[in-house]
DNA sequence: CATATTCCTGTTAAGGTTATCAGAAGATGT
DNA sequence: ACATCTTCTGATAACCTTAACAGGAATATG
């Protein structure tokens, strides 16, 4: 009973089967043009009886246009790409658009794989939420050039022809510094990049300026990457943070706070704290960023920055469909969601 | 300034600027047949020139392949999918072959939509990793007669042309089981499904054979759902576990062990025995599932049932394959991965 | 020197769909 | 009765690429 690889049905097939042309079938499937009733019918039921399947390859070929939309994420395993997909996803469902995400594993060269390899199929747009990389925003440049709509975010890519949605991470890291700040600290560590290479990070730029107004120096010694992994881009670990905390209770003198540069980095460093024996907040303090689910549920409960996640994928689709969907060009648009800082016990201990 | 829509650039528009026909340039791009080394040369100006980027859906519908996978998530959030896609990409890329996810959100339907959109974008095969349904498992069997290979993971999908890769749940739920029974717990809770609808998930039932084994009475009040979440599908969260927790702290006679549908549940439960003033492990102990990263970085570090994800996603990303590139009928497959209780100190606390 | 072989290039058709045009049949208006 | 319009269906070509074939030129073989 070895089944030899079957040929899809085809329109055409159908065409045959109900004893119409193709171009009759295309009609009633796409409910466009007249067809008679009686006809309509004769197609409905060789279609049923034949299961068939729209080739959707020649159907984009000829109608140019896929109906589909490529997310590119550096990495699957972290909850800000999965609430971001999440946003997208909702906005592209109810506009029967199809998503599509590749995953660049935070390389620059997967990014332009992932990129080539969804334009290769014809994708009507892309949304880029990866790291920026020259590599990568020289090529994205091109793309929009030849008149693919794309729409960065949380990426550092700026063109006439793209949208760009992101959060106020600079204020989100200002916030969360200048909170502890206010409690009182005045040695308070960030754990998740180094002081050399971490410019990048707008929440870490937030943490210095938050030090810098208020005459606070800042040290070398308190920033803290945690290892080896905290030069790779991606979505810090728990375990970068356990690390992070670890060099930093290992000073002289440890600071009395620190900000980690997002909540996993801070549940590492909340372990490292209480098996150092020390509590939280009496001893060290800490904020986290992002407010990921868990962080309401740890104990004590992080204070963390929250940004609209969700929200930045739900208009980043939309933005990006509004330039597939419109015929003349599109007016640049760039928009700046505020984060929010939510106050929980390890800040300010019950 | 303004951009009229721009057409691609064609394969023709290239043997037309470079002189040559159209069918030379596709030798020149793909490397195959005869060309003249002052002809490629020509071409190659005239690529280097026009920036082209071949067509993938003509070149896909006239090869009828388009060397691109699509995987099917339930959910793009946990852990277990972001490792399981990490292993599948590591083998298609190493294969050449692209890889195209969807996410179902955890809905039949959803389900439904996403193998449509994949198979409309012909891909040469597809790998589930979404829970099964009766209207999911129907529609595969189609698809798999129709001619497309599927592969399941961790999905109750058997079918004679379709393999089928996991893990050992019901041993693993068995031995998480046992080992807090031979620690001498008597009263032993589950969080993460209730006990009347939660018989499809393979390690509460190892869980079940375990009790039953050792003479243990299996009691209602002593499975935990955690609340309306519960029966949703997808992975468990930490607020289940939390919730699940609170429901068996509120016994008469609570557990003096628990163990958790995964380690989110688990730490959710954690923070639940901390926050009632209990101790890990002296006052209830504490088994998690999947060893997630993060499981063995809290405090106490967590007790677990690691599956090997990756290696699941890398083998059935190697199945596909091979029924892919194979023209002849392939005998059907069926891998087991065994799962590895990692004892830590959330029941043996140091 | 005739014949076979290798190298190179082009032509044609096809993959499955749909836009466009053309034409037939029936309905409506004057 | 004739023009006009609406409804229906089909033929043709095109979207972009490549497989298959064909043929010409150059080189090798007997």
């Amino acid at each position: 009973m070895s089944k030899p690889p079957k040929r899809h049905v085809t329109l055409t097939d159908i065409a045959a089967a109900a004893g119409v042309a193709p171009m009759t079938v295309s009609r009633v499937l796409n409910g466009s043009g007249y067809v008679s009733a009686e006809t309509r019918e004769k197609v409905l039921a060789a279609l049923r009886k034949m299961n068939y399947r729209p080739n959707g390859l020649a159907r984009a070929l000829k109608r140019q246009r896929t109906e589909t939309v490529g997310l590119v994420l550096g990495d699957i395993a972290n909850p800000f790409a999965a609430e971001l997909s999440r946003g997208v996803r909702e906005v592209l469902a109810a506009r029967g658009y199809n998503l599509f995400i590749c995953v660049s594993e935070q390389s620059a060269k997967e990014d332009l794989a992932a990129f080539d390899s969804l334009l290769d199929h014809r994708v009507d747009g892309l949304i880029v939420a990866t790291r920026a990389s020259k590599l990568g925003n020289d090529r994205l440049a091109e793309i929009v050039e030849a008149g693919t709509p794309v729409v960065a975010i949380g990426r550092d890519f700026r063109h006439p022809q793209a949208d760009l949605v992101t959060a106020d991470h600079l204020r989100g890291g200002y916030e969360a510094a200048q909170h502890l700040i206010s409690l009182g600290h005045r040695r308070i560590g960030f754990i998740g990049v180094s002081l050399t290479s971490g410019l990048w990070l707008r929440r870490f730029q937030g943490y210095l300026e938050a030090l810098r107004e208020h005459g606070l120096p800042v040290e070398e010694e308190l920033v803290a990457g945690g290892g080896a992994s905290a030069e790779q881009p991606g979505y810090a670990t728990e375990e970068m943070g356990y690390e992070g905390m670890r060099q930093l209770l290992a000073l002289r003198e440890p600071p009395t706070a620190v900000f980690a540069r997002n909540d996993f980095a801070a549940f590492g460093a909340m372990n490292a704290i209480k098996r150092a024996g020390l509590r939280i907040p009496q001893d060290i303090a800490i904020v986290g960023y992002d407010d990921v689910p868990l962080a309401s549920h740890t104990s004590p409960p992080l204070t963390t920055v929250r940004q609209p996640t969700r929200e930045q994928g739900r208009l980043a689709a939309e933005l990006l469909l509004r330039r597939i969907e419109s015929r003349e060009p599109v007016a640049r648009e760039e928009r700046i969601f505020a984060c929010e800082l939510v106050v929980r016990e390890s800040t300010v201990g019950k």
